[in-house]
DNA sequence: ACGCTCTGAGAAAACGCTTTCTCATAATTC
DNA sequence: GAATTATGAGAAAGCGTTTTCTCAGAGCGT
């Protein structure tokens, strides 16, 4: 029972495509062949390949495969920050949709260190067929001369002009402009902006949003805190805001606004009776909040799956350029019990 | 300038080693060895080696690297659901775990499909050098039968008995007992545990844990709930726990009970003074529900990078057969304001 | 000055697969 | 029945690396 001329190395080798031909008598090719369905093969000859290969279990290397095929089957997706649950649903709505047609996906967390992007979104590229750029922190001249060499890219949050790359994108200053108008509406005249981390584009979008809001609100006072993007900082804030005399308040996003809530909660402050609270994303807690909170609802599941869609256009096209979608979804504001009339209008 | 022979089918071609070689004027196996700083390279010569690579901004392409090598330096992670913070964390952790040591993860998101999990791990572990199984939902059978296949295998939330794999578990038993001992210190009388997932191993052993607990409390009356993972599943049983007439709930985890919560409180029943409730994992959201939930803390952070300490041995040892380390981490209480004596002590 | 060891670079095999190329055999046509 | 065309399988080239094998030349000792 010799194992042919393939017994060199190991004996306890991985059972290859030249096993299964060696069983079933015919060449490599031919397993190929089966394997694959590529070419015509005489059915009895087929059978007898499948057989051995069920026999002896046999699954293709994909490593063998991605070299001879220069395909992976796989993208990679990098992030800023994986604790945080706008990523880790788009990273979610992305692998499901990947998975459909049989892709799967690549992680890389940047950390927020934005050195370290450009690094991490080309060795994903290497090793994948694409990538999938998740509100990079990279300033836009960086980001400009790394999009083309990732090519099949899509970029979340982002843009770029010289290449055309598909991006989705969020009108993030619409959804701000629109949560103010809310808080104005139930009365409130004196805001409170906590703003986001500062290399983030959408806080920048979010800053544009609320300069043209102020102009066309001229009677709102509008003050501006620093913030950063997760829990911690809205707590940090509590003071800030309850020195500011502020009774509504814009959080950068629901992390914040949930940590702004716990802290005014210990301090006896009521929400929505003596402070309105907004936040944005709408993630799944946000409406778990005590109360629940008013935020400007991100369809945070869709940016993954036609992230995916967009990355699949890309890899079928291949050779045609077409011209690449830009996507931009609106925010729509969902009102909560977090926000209500102020206590006592200012005269 | 002629590409020389190389130029045979795309133009466009990506920069291989053969260019490099090529314009150094030396083999590949020369570009190789001073790439991979292997043998010794005259120093003259890898200088002009290296200065061609950076030049032609030569990157190794890792497909090729991974088919000679005979590894990927990927590691692929099982999760039965992307959406549950708790996998989300292991996740983050496994992957910035691995990264520092070089390492990419590939996801794979079974979606609770229990039949998918083993075609799943199969796929990942032909792509990667390992694969973490984090809480399979399959039997123990199909378990005990797919890890030798997996072999460089990590096992989170489940153990296996015939091959030694390296496995983390939680006693979420002692957990919840612990859990369950704080409310009837508190004075509370009567119980509901709200139990979750069926197929969940981690269910099962809150389950054995209550019967031990009851066990040495007979005199607590302890009801049993079904639910699920999710907060909606908290949301739902709402009426169901305040018809039970308990006043202590031990929710299945951290996300049911904040469903809860909300369910509870758009009831106008208040936490703590009316019913006390509990949740598990300690989530970083629990400590900013309203109120801040009293919960048993499981170091999920550190799960992902122990999880990846365990991979990296095996990985490392490769041939000797250690004894792999069966970790298991105790659950710690953690006290905060969703849990309060009783209103009124039943006599 | 001759032979020996040692250093270092190129040729070639290997990794596991797909696919083109080639050619034998069977099927078809006049 | 001989020439032509389908059909299908094997041989071999490639995919981009690493690594073993081989060998030329330099350095050394006597």
């Amino acid at each position: 029972m010799g194992r042919g001329h393939m017994a060199r190395r190991n004996t306890n080798r991985r059972v290859g495509i030249a096993d299964v031909a060696e069983k079933a008598g015919v060449s490599h090719a031919t397993v190929s062949r089966v394997m694959n369905g590529n070419a015509a093969v005489d059915p009895g000859i087929a059978a007898r390949v499948r057989a051995a290969a069920v026999e002896l279990k046999y699954q293709p290397n994909p490593v063998g495969r991605s070299l001879a095929l220069g395909k992976t089957d796989t993208i990679g997706i990098v992030v800023p920050d994986l604790a945080n649950p706008t990523f880790q649903a788009i990273l979610r709505g992305l692998s499901i949709a990947a998975a459909q047609d049989g892709y799967r996906v690549l992680i890389a967390d940047s950390s927020e260190v934005t050195s370290e992007e450009a690094i991490l979104a080309g060795e994903a590229r290497r090793r994948c067929d694409g990538v999938v750029l998740c509100a990079p922190r990279m300033s836009d001249a960086e980001l400009e001369e790394l999009a083309p060499t990732l090519h099949p890219l899509v970029l979340i949050n982002r843009t770029t002009v010289a290449t055309n790359t598909p991006s989705l994108s969020v009108d993030y200053g619409q959804g701000i402009q629109e949560l103010a108008q809310h808080l104005v509406t139930l009365g409130h005249r004196r805001l409170v902006f906590l703003s986001g981390p500062e290399h983030s584009a959408s806080n920048r979008q979010r800053l544009v949003g609320l300069d043209q809001f102020r102009k066309e609100h001229p009677e709102i006072e509008l003050q501006m805190l620093h913030g950063g993007s997760n829990f911690d900082s809205g707590h940090e804030s509590t003071e800030a805001i309850i020195s500011s005399g502020a009774t509504g308040i814009l959080a950068f996003n629901d992390l914040v606004a949930m940590g702004l809530l716990s802290g005014l909660h210990e301090r006896g402050i009521r929400v929505p009776e003596d402070i309105s609270v907004t936040g944005f994303d709408d993630i799944p807690f946000a409406k778990y909040t005590t109360p629940p909170l008013t935020t400007a609802a991100v369809p945070i599941n869709e940016l993954g799956s036609l992230a995916w869609r967009r990355m699949r256009e890309q890899i079928q096209q291949a050779g045609e350029a077409a011209t690449q979608a830009q996507d931009e979804f609106s925010p729509r504001v969902e009102i909560r019990k977090s926000t209500a009339a102020p206590a006592l209008t200012p005269a």
